[in-house]
DNA sequence: CGAATCCATTGACGTTCGTCAATGGGTCTG
DNA sequence: CAGACCCATTGACGAACGTCAATGGATTCG
């Protein structure tokens, strides 16, 4: 049972631009956080950190996905240069967690995946 | 005022992999969705269709953005192809929505985007 | 100090992405 | 039919991306 589909009547040669309603500073900013999330690798990271309650050492996911160290780490900067993510360095170890004071568009985005 | 930050205890050359609750099929599928809408000018189309009552003419989004028709048609098909979006054909143009049966979880993402 | 561990950075490589110009098919109007 | 309009596809190009090997800094343990 779908909903009744009522095309719209149309002139040739006129066309009606929807009005965009966001500031253009905030759609790049929007997509900007939306690219940080948009690899499976940084998305089970961000998952996995929005989840634990302790910051989760960065050894952790080297160790858990098939991926070499770099490549991890190379994920990690990106999360942090989205401001997704904050590190805390503890001797030799680095512990990261979901950033605390992350904008509420963001984290109703975060929120809102599974 | 921050929360109070409790790093764990941890020993050297130990991993505690942390458990990967989502299952890597979703992961893919998940990070698909956000790869589609992860670009300013289809996040803005996807919006634009998410608020909109009636099917939009693509004329009116090739008006509204300073892109070529063929890029705008890329994207389009863009989010075709991640099954955000359906077009229907009348006469010479083609009208644009969200796809009526989007999935839940699809749905709350969108719907969490300012 | 010397070795081991953790992790970030750099450089390189192939792939994907965003964009455009050119082309062609489909549809309507005169 | 001829022309105008709408739109998808193709091919090309530079930029960004995901990945790894190699390197080096920092810290801890023996």
């Amino acid at each position: 049972m779908d909903k009744l589909l009522v095309l719209p009547e149309r002139e040739r040669g006129v066309c009606c631009p929807p009005t965009i309603k966001a500031r253009p500073e905030k759609i790049e900013q929007t997509s900007d956080i939306l690219k940080a999330l948009a690899d499976p690798t940084r998305l089970q990271i961000a998952l996995a950190l929005r989840d634990a309650k302790e910051p989760v050492c960065i050894c952790d996911f080297t160790a858990t996905f098939d991926l070499s160290q770099p490549t991890v780490s190379h994920h990690m900067a990106k999360l942090r240069d989205a401001g997704l993510v904050e590190v805390t360095k503890r001797g030799i170890w680095s512990f990261y967690r979901l950033a605390p004071d992350l904008p509420v568009g963001t984290r109703r985005i975060l929120d809102a995946i599974a």
